[in-house]
DNA sequence: CATCAGCACGTTATAACATTGCGTCCACGA
DNA sequence: TCGTGGACGCAATGTTATAACGTGCTGATG
């Protein structure tokens, strides 16, 4: 036990999804992106609904499939692809490297550098934030003399829900 | 300052890549499969020698390109991918997943379980252990209930020789 | 010895993910 | 009114990864 010191913050309980409604979160963004001086098009926004309405990663290809379908849009990759730059860029949206797909940041107002845990069963993730261990990277960066820009850390495996249904 | 107890293990000194001679890794990693009574082809090894003599992450297109080359081996993707699973499965190889590359594992020889400084202008990376990191993660996905099977850790930005060239 | 199982690897095709390059539209300020 | 810059449309292409199926070797077993 490192039972001491700074607790991670993970929105309070462990599972933020539930708890933020999407469209509340989508407002947030969209209040966020008015500070900043920047446009949440209608397009970065169908995208930024799109993600939490999926409840897991999705990639880049399905979100394509989703406007074609939502309102018969039909947009190209390139897009796509760009919209979301323009989210990541903002912090309301990052990349799952290791599935090659996005997810809305549960909290854009603070400052992210998230952690994910990722289900291989049910395909959700979860997101948590966990000072201490940035703590440790820049510490390591530090060692080495590295001048850290961005933080990808991804842990694959079972959630609590898909332990529980293999195990019954 | 976290400054106390357990340190990284980061092979003593920061940079092994630079101490170990590559032939010599090879040779562990064949010692290590014939342990574990699993095949080291001439391929895998091939495959593993090219990561080692790269210097830096690895594409799979690469790897094929580079044994075209090197011995006029001309072999498909699915070979040099099955390759690679075999590789890192055996912790022999790490996949970046932020560059969609490979690099050999350091020290197959402990339980890995890596961390990469990754730098964007030499594109060279830098593998550590961080026992302290990989502890607090076990902290969090218990908390969450989540039974963890893989993580990844990846550090961008720029590297101590790349920050001084830039400052030149 | 025949045979059969397991495996590594070969081969073709295709899926999935991402970018380049260029053009158009539109809002806004000079 | 014109020019500028940002956002998006679009075609083509590049890059990464896998599916599906076939072949050849090796080693165990009857």
């Amino acid at each position: 036990m490192t039972g001491s010191s700074i607790r991670p913050q993970p929105c309070t309980d462990q599972n933020c999804r539930g708890k933020h409604a999407p469209r509340e979160r989508v407002a947030l963004a969209k209040s966020i992106c008015e500070e900043r001086g920047v446009q949440m098009t209608k397009l970065r926004q169908q995208i930024l609904e799109l993600l939490w309405a999926s409840g897991r990663p999705a990639g880049a290809y399905e979100l394509i499939e989703a406007l074609k379908l939502r309102d018969s849009r039909p947009v190209g990759p390139p897009t796509v692809y760009r919209a979301l730059e323009f989210l990541m860029m903002q912090g309301l949206v990052s990349k799952i490297e290791s599935l090659n797909a996005y997810v809305p940041c549960v909290h854009p107002e603070r400052d992210h550098d998230c952690l994910f845990f990722i289900c291989s069963d049910c395909r959700a993730s979860v997101e948590l934030e966990d000072p201490r261990i940035k703590g440790l990277l820049a510490e390591d960066a530090a060692v080495l003399g590295f001048v850290a820009t961005r933080r990808t850390i991804e842990v694959e495996g079972t959630c609590a829900q898909c332990m529980e249904a293999g195990a019954a």
